[in-house]
DNA sequence: TATAATTCGGATAAAAATGTCCGAATAATA
DNA sequence: TATTATTCGGACATTTTTATCCGAATTATA
């Protein structure tokens, strides 16, 4: 469904975020060892979110990344898909036509567009603080 | 969503079926014209679907491609997918854990269930016939 | 039988996604 | 100030996906 990387940044920020809400700075180190994830790759997409603005990182000795409670209650995973991965599973047609819109349906169309709402409002409706709070609650893992 | 050859097959097989329904073969030349497709890389995915049973292909001067009106009937998307695509997209974990299980799940599991689970019964419920209607019926296109 | 149109299958190529490496910059701290 | 731990950013490498090419096999038909 989604890319590797944005796996890994949904995993890395959830990760992140347990540790900010104990106040702790983390490291990529820890990071990629938590969620199990290759290092330098990892650290590109934390680039990337950083960029974004969506979480906060640190350089030099004793540097890191945290990500702030209001990020982490503002930031939908619909957010985090669309810088990680763009709007493509979002917006794109089933059948790969250049452009979905429902003047020129393709067959599929219809039926695609109530899968896609449902992606879409799951993203939308779902922000770090509610996959954080899963993670720190003990009722869901980041790592098997 | 789905990958670029599932989307070529899609878009192959509905024409095929479009074709075989008014009881013309036709061949690949036209399958890519028609769907908008890169003829050879198109060929490796019919070859696909052919050794799969869901079309038949016939070799020599006036070969082509055909699909009988029961694997229109039978063949649905959910089929097809599998074929090409494998059952990541229907069984996968949305942040990519080995494995996606009720037991160990990940912070998103039960809301992705649901996304998942409408993306499942989407497609399972619609079959090649289905979608050959729609399209020869003008209510929607192949290619814009 | 010769020719032409077609699928088949293997080799290769190009592009995109994924992953690694390394030196530079930064900042804490000894 | 020197050392150490860290992020940054660019270059590079590998793997996967997408795409192309070509010769062989097949079959209709002239
Ligand atoms: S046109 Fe294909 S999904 Fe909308
Ligand atoms: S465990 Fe992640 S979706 Fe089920």
């Amino acid at each position: 469904m989604f890319s590797k990387s944005c796996e890994y940044a949904f995993r890395a920020l959830i990760y992140i975020g347990l540790c900010s809400q104990k106040g702790e700075k983390t490291s990529l180190k820890y990071i990629a060892e938590n969620i199990d994830s290759p290092q330098s790759f990892t650290a590109k997409i934390l680039q990337k979110l950083s960029k974004a603005n969506i979480l906060v990182s640190e350089k030099g000795a004793n540097g890191g990344f945290i990500i702030t409670q209001e990020k982490l209650q503002t930031t939908r995973l619909y957010d985090v898909v669309i810088v990680v991965d763009g709007d493509k599973i979002f917006t794109g047609c089933a059948l790969g036509l250049v452009k979905c819109n429902s003047e020129k349906p393709c067959p599929l169309h219809y039926s695609f567009l109530e899968v896609r709402e449902k992606l879409r409002k799951t993203m939308l409706h779902t922000n770090l603080e509610d996959m954080v709070n899963g993670a720190s609650d003990g009722s869901s893992v980041l790592r098997l």
